[in-house]
DNA sequence: TTATTATGCACAAACGTTTGTTCAGTTTAT
DNA sequence: ATAAACTGAACAAACGTTTGTGCATAATAA
């Protein structure tokens, strides 16, 4: 650079002048040089010297899914503040996607991942901590991987919102599913189920329909639902992407929400309180979980996750009532 | 590894086996061995060595606004199928934010940048570019600085809009502007003003109002819009989330949409279609202009750009007629 | 049989850092 | 005046690849 060594310009770019006893003269003339030549170090070098890129992958299912999108955020503006960039993957929902994404991070020797898991299995994911990368799950977990995971108490939220409905005056209560068998469905349904029996309703498993988060199913499921001789007065959407489709097979059957039919949905959008009909949702913190993750992996990464109650958190869920149930 | 060097099973494992001359039994047996030991390069030392790290940098100014979330959707897809990772960064609508995720990137080696671009100035995207890194600009140009550029025809998409405004009726139209002075703004507004030319409409300057994308925006001049004294007949919103603040406002001033006042805004979201009042858009196809950056950014890495018409690219916009405006 | 060519792989340098160690030159203590 | 301790910086190895080159051994040609 300008005559010093370069292991001299790297300790005073580091702060390790007076560590290492460079003279105060000799770091600020490699500061000002530095500066005037806008001289970044590579980081890949780094990289590859301390076996440490500052880097966390993320995984979701869909990146285009604002509540992905949302978490994406609060995870690289948190992720940033401790220098580590964001590798970002989207899954497509699809397991063996996933698993290519899993391998492609690790092969990019990412310091930990993110993950949002789509499928029910979790060997890949075990393989990948195998092999050193830290990872941290959001929105679900594996139950019996040992992984470590921030959730949103699902159960408690759909309680929360089978007790509303409930209240409201609803005793034939659909409930549209997301994927059968992964954590984050298992417990709405639970809290579903629990929250009917609690008030002395029998459970009707012929109501509880569909095996898909997305609008797709939403759309489908709620076709069916009201084409039924004895239609539900309200169903309960476990995915924002399962109400939209609710809404538009509500709509295209020239029925109303909530005059005809209520609807409850999970996870709460910028546009939720300015549908056609404002809707009531159960609220994940999405904030939350996202900063919380990072501060975990990080915890992991750099100390080892010694620390044995970070690893598993649920955070409860708030119901937002707007006006899309009636009561009856 | 088992047995042979290095550099052989590099060259295997690159497919340059013939090439050097590696028999095919060696091949095989080191193809195996990979297999068996889930062997993945180490991307980062192979980074450091071919100087290019198969890495892309993605700037937006909102990752969890649906049109920029959609559009890194696509953007990884587009870029996985090559071989290449995204990293993301979020400016936060910040120029100095985008500043620093520039130089971040650059540190990090990337090979090309994506950057929907937040500010006015280029100076900070040309000091990149003349760093040998290249940059493609989406969503909006920077006039002048002869960086590649996807955008869609605002300026088309202003003026379609505000035809079918008139078609409809309408002869009072406010606007409700984004950022001023940045192309996407200028271009629409443009549209906006030739079109209320041509059906011999006289432009009044104080029905041109706002000076940001976001969602406070719309309302707030919104509310503003409506407390005159001659109030508009229809809005047009620079922006979905100027729309979806342009509802809000006019939600809490007890008005409907289309009935007392029409709207139509840019960006067509998946909830358009069902919102209180379904939504007359102005929708740009953000696949295409992802996959476009990609290919273009990619043509540019491996060959330097030679082609210079795929330099600057304008994707037509389509009008999406719903019934958020009233025929009067 | 000997010279030439072909075959199959290993060697070593390089990419740009970080960091333990070395080594002059200078200051302090005896 | 000499030995000891300190000061300030350079040297060199290492991180895991890729790739030009070298070098045996085997096959072919003369």
């Amino acid at each position: 650079m300008i005559g010093f060594s370069v292991s001299t310009v790297s300790r005073v770019l580091n702060g390790k002048s007076e560590l290492y006893r460079i003279s105060p003269q000799t770091t600020a003339k490699i500061l000002n040089a530095a500066d005037e030549y806008n001289y970044y170090p590579n980081r890949i070098a780094r990289g590859l010297r301390l076996e440490r890129t500052e880097t966390i992958g993320l995984i979701v299912p869909d990146i285009a899914n604002q509540f992905f999108s949302y978490i994406a955020k609060t995870i690289e503006i948190e992720s940033r503040k401790y220098g580590y960039s964001i590798i970002l993957g989207d899954s497509l929902d699809d397991s063996s996607t996933e698993r290519e994404l899993l391998n492609l991070l690790a092969g990019r020797r990412v310091d930990g991942i993110i993950l949002a898991p789509v499928g029910l299995s979790s060997d890949h994911v075990t393989d990948i901590i195998r092999k050193g990368i830290p990872v941290v799950i959001i929105d679900r977990y594996l139950p019996g991987s040992g992984i470590p995971y921030i959730t949103s108490d699902n159960y408690y939220g759909g309680f929360q919102a089978i007790e509303y409905l409930i209240s409201m005056g609803h005793r034939t209560i659909a409930c549209i599913q997301g994927l059968n068998g992964i954590s984050v469905n298992t417990d709405r349904v639970q809290g579903y189920k629990d929250a009917l029996l609690k008030y002395g309703i029998a459970v009707d498993e012929s109501l509880i329909v569909g095996n898909d988060f997305g609008e797709e199913n939403g759309y489908i499921r709620t076709r069916i639902l009201l084409s039924r001789k004895k239609r539900p007065t309200a169903i309960f959407a476990l995915s924002n992407l399962i109400s939209l489709g609710a809404m538009r097979a509500i709509a295209e059957t020239g029925l109303a929400i909530p005059d005809d039919i209520s609807l409850v949905s999970f996870d709460d959008q910028t546009y939720s309180a300015l549908l056609a009909c404002p809707m009531t949702t159960v609220e994940q913190s999405k904030d939350e979980m996202a900063r919380m993750a990072v501060n975990i992996l990080l915890e992991i990464i750099n100390d080892g996750n010694k620390n044995e109650e970070l690893r598993n958190i649920m955070i409860r869920p708030r119901l937002i009532v707007r006006s899309s149930v009636k009561k009856i």
